[in-house]
Order: structure tokens, then C-alpha cells, then sequence
DNA sequence: TCTGGGGTCCTAGGACCC
DNA sequence: TCTGGGGTCCTAGGACCC
């Protein structure tokens, strides 16, 4: 296949991207060093595998197999429940090791990262490459964990670049050899492809990135809009997307989704269900200190397609109780009675901060006032002694239906540093308030 | 691969207004 | 109460990400 350099117009810049090697399960093994060699997996409380160490990765077991199926097969699998706490712990800690390098870092998830490294070759007196292959021994020497890096001329060549060799690689694609990176990268190896998009090009007879990347810009424009004309850039080398070193900004939406093990078509319960996903979306709300203008209730059933309604609340909340009326109504338009169903989904949209709400003259300032006060006295006692301690009315339900299940976390936890924190938790009986 | 949970962004089309 | 063209806002839904 004839194949030449891309020419790139704008100044080439040096794009890096750190990538956790297995993170979650690495943590584990970093903290619990006796985990160490064996095949651990994440995810227990949710029958999911979240995560696969090295190890169990070479055993064939992959995330999102049902835990079940993976332990008939390999009894010898270390099973551990999620750690969110101590796995942010580490994401902080892999960050700020970047920031060691450069301000300009964006923490794009949990356990990967952009870091900008143009210009700062004379600043280190080495390569990007050699700058990168610090960052890294600095990782796996502060944190016990590998990650695996690539470096390019854009995020979604570096993205592609870290996956290329894993675990701990260091992969630097150079412009006049992006032509013949992209060669041995599948399209549905690239960011922003998807199983839809893959199938599409595929029709036109496109099989590799460089495919797609090699026909007139316009033509990707046309077919893929928006997004087809700026990953064709950045495929090419040109550094479309920015790193974004902010702080990740409020959320725009926060979400709950609870699937129920066995479907079910009984309107009380999937409604309890509802109102539990409710409380724990608001209980999230109002730790960012933001107010919901809107809410969305999708019921998914059981043949996995969804249907929803999204409607506005008459003013901004951070109070629980003001908007289940709202979830109740939505509830009783897209519930139809003999479905069946296994999931429901909250979703509290147009969200704004805390402080800006300003008080409606015509409220009713009292019943106001008591409801905040209700939510922050609840939210005080859950912080302390667990979630869902203190639950609403409507939940009650719920007990009958509620499984007991008791983690059985490790006991040791990660070792803080000066000025690090962590929340405890206590675990008492449930109580309910009617309101 | 029979499928968990939490997000973001883009686009088309309708409602409504001049 | 016949009708062009354009703007904005909103919603639904698709697609994708980790």
C-alpha cells in the first residue's frame, strides 16, 4: 500500500497520555502486597468484574463478565469489592506525580491523564521520551503500580500510542511516522469510534485508521459530522482537542441506575426502587453543593429497551423531598402496568450551585426551610453512619426486599500522607422517617 | 459479549416568537 | 386565520467514553 507522511500546517506539539496499568486491581495489590502474582479481580458488590489485574487478564477474564461465570471457571481468583476511597487516594497521587512535570496536565478519569510536554525539552535537559520514562519510574517507584504511556502530536494519537504496548510501555509516535502507526490500528481501536461508526466505515470498504485518515477531510466531515472532521486531525497530528488542566468542573447531570436481580412488573416495588435512586442522587447533589432544576425517570425493562420522561421541577432543589412528587408522576406516565422490568434510572439535570439559588418571594419560605433542614440533618446522619441509614417513607418497601450482604474487605487499608484523608464509616440498622 | 453504573456531547425536530 | 423566513429554546435520542 503506497503510503506517505501526513503534512501538518500548525506547530506539532507533544502530547502525552498516562494510562494505569489494571488500576483498581493494581491498587489492591500495592496495598496488599501478599495479592501480589495472583489473579485479583474488583467488583464484587456489583457481580460485575469492574477490573482485572495482570493475572487474572492472562487467565482470559476480562471486566464487565458476570463474577459468577468467571469463578466457576477460576476458583483461584481473589474477588474484592470496590475501594473507591483508596483508589482516588491513588489517582491523586499518580496526578500530582505528573504535575511534577508540568501544570498543564488533564485528569481525563481515574486512571488516565494528558500531560502537554511541548516546549519543555530544554526545561529537563532530555527527550519527551526520557522525560516520559521518568514520570513513569516515578510512579512505579512512589506508588507500586505501572502505567503504561504514549506520546504524540495529539490526544488521539497518544491515546492510541499508550495502548500499544501494555502494561508499563512507552510508546512515542513521531509526525513522520503517524502514516505507518495508523496502519496497524483497527478503527475500533480509536477514541470516538464506536460499534456504530466502526460498521459504517467498514461498509465503505475502511478497515484501518489510516484508512480513514488518508481520504479527503471532507469526506469524513460529510459522513461523520462534527466529530468525523476533528478526529480526522487529530489523527493526522494536528492538536484539535486542548489539554484541559482546570479542575473537573460541577457535573452537568448526576445519575442513579439500580437494575433489580429477577425483573419485575410490581409497580410498588419498581416505584420504591425509584425513590431509593432518587435519595441517593440527591444525597450526591448536594455534596457538590448544586440545586436540580430538572429530573429525568427511565424505567429500562426487560428486554433491555428503555422509555423515559424528563420534566422541569417548578424551582431549583437540593431537597429530596420537593422533587418526588415530580419522580412519582413521571413514575406513573412511563410505567405501564404488566411489563416487566429490571432497571430504574434518576437522572437530576440542569444543575446549578448551591449559593445562587435565590428565593422565590411567593415561596412558601417555612415548608422550605424545613425541608433543607430535614435533608442536611439526614445527610448527617448518613455521612456518619452509612448510607441510606436514614431513608424516606416511600423506601420501606424496599426491607422486605433488601439482601443482607457484608463485605468482606482486606482490614488494612493505604497508608496516609500528611495533609490526605479518608471517611469512616459505621454500620448501624436502618431507620425511616416519614415525612 | 446476553448486557453494571455514571457520565458527556451532538443533532434533529418541534414549539414559539417576531 | 393567508403566509415566508429566521431565530431561540427545549427535548428526545443517539453515540460514545471510562
Amino acid at each position: 500500500m503506497p503510503s506517505a507522511p501526513f503534512m501538518l500546517e500548525s506547530f506539532p506539539r507533544a502530547i502525552l497520555h498516562l494510562d494505569g496499568d489494571a488500576f483498581f486491581a493494581s491498587v489492591e495489590q500495592a496495598v496488599h502486597p501478599e495479592l501480589k502474582g495472583r489473579p485479583v479481580v474488583t467488583g464484587k458488590e456489583r457481580g460485575i468484574i469492574a477490573c482485572a489485574s495482570l493475572e487474572a487478564k492472562a487467565l482470559g477474564i476480562r471486566r464487565g463478565v458476570p463474577l459468577f461465570a468467571a469463578r466457576r471457571r477460576h476458583p483461584e481468583l481473589v474477588v474484592l469489592p470496590s475501594d473507591y476511597e483508596t483508589y482516588s487516594l491513588y489517582s491523586r497521587r499518580m496526578f500530582a506525580i505528573m504535575r511534577r512535570y508540568t501544570p498543564s496536565v488533564e485528569e481525563y478519569s481515574i486512571d488516565e491523564g494528558f500531560a502537554d510536554l511541548s516546549g519543555l525539552r530544554r526545561v529537563f535537559h532530555a527527550s519527551y521520551q526520557a522525560i516520559a520514562r521518568r514520570m513513569q519510574a516515578d510512579i512505579q517507584k512512589e506508588l507500586d503500580i505501572t502505567a503504561a504511556v504514549g506520546l504524540s502530536l495529539s490526544k488521539s494519537l497518544a491515546k492510541l500510542a499508550s495502548k500499544f504496548r501494555k502494561p508499563a510501555g512507552l510508546t512515542a509516535v513521531r509526525g513522520r511516522h503517524i502514516h505507518l502507526f495508523l496502519q496497524h490500528i483497527p478503527l475500533e481501536k480509536v477514541w470516538g469510534f464506536g460499534h456504530n461508526t466502526v460498521h459504517l466505515l467498514t461498509r465503505y470498504g475502511l478497515k484501518t485508521a489510516y484508512d480513514f485518515a488518508e481520504r479527503p477531510a471532507i469526506w469524513a466531515q460529510r459522513l461523520l459530522g462534527k466529530i468525523g472532521g476533528e478526529l480526522w486531525r487529530e489523527l493526522r497530528g494536528e492538536a484539535v482537542y486542548p489539554i484541559c488542566p482546570e479542575e473537573k468542573s460541577a457535573p452537568a447531570s448526576i445519575s442513579k441506575c439500580k437494575t433489580f436481580t429477577a425483573p419485575s412488573a410490581n409497580r410498588e416495588f419498581i416505584a420504591a426502587m425509584l425513590i431509593r435512586n432518587l435519595e441517593s442522587a440527591f444525597i450526591k447533589l448536594r455534596r457538590h453543593r448544586l440545586r436540580a432544576r430538572a429530573i429525568a425517570v427511565i424505567l429500562r425493562e426487560r428486554d433491555f429497551s428503555e422509555t423515559g420522561l424528563e420534566a422541569a421541577l417548578s424551582r431549583a432543589t437540593a431537597a429530596t423531598h420537593e422533587a418526588v412528587p415530580l419522580a412519582k408522576a413521571l413514575f406513573a406516565r412511563v410505567f405501564q402496568d404488566g411489563k416487566e422490568y429490571r432497571a430504574t434510572t434518576i437522572i437530576l439535570g440542569k444543575l446549578e450551585p448551591d449559593e445562587l439559588a435565590q428565593p422565590d418571594l411567593f415561596e412558601d419560605r417555612l415548608r422550605i426551610d424545613k425541608l433543607a433542614q430535614v435533608s442536611q440533618a439526614v445527610d448527617a446522619v448518613n455521612e456518619r453512619f452509612g448510607k441510606h441509614t436514614l431513608s424516606l417513607g416511600s423506601c420501606l418497601f424496599l426491607e422486605r426486599h433488601r439482601q443482607t450482604e457484608r463485605d468482606e474487605r482486606p482490614v488494612r487499608k493505604a497508608a496516609l500522607l500528611p495533609g490526605e484523608t479518608r471517611r469512616r464509616r459505621l454500620a448501624i440498622p436502618r431507620l425511616f422517617i416519614k415525612v
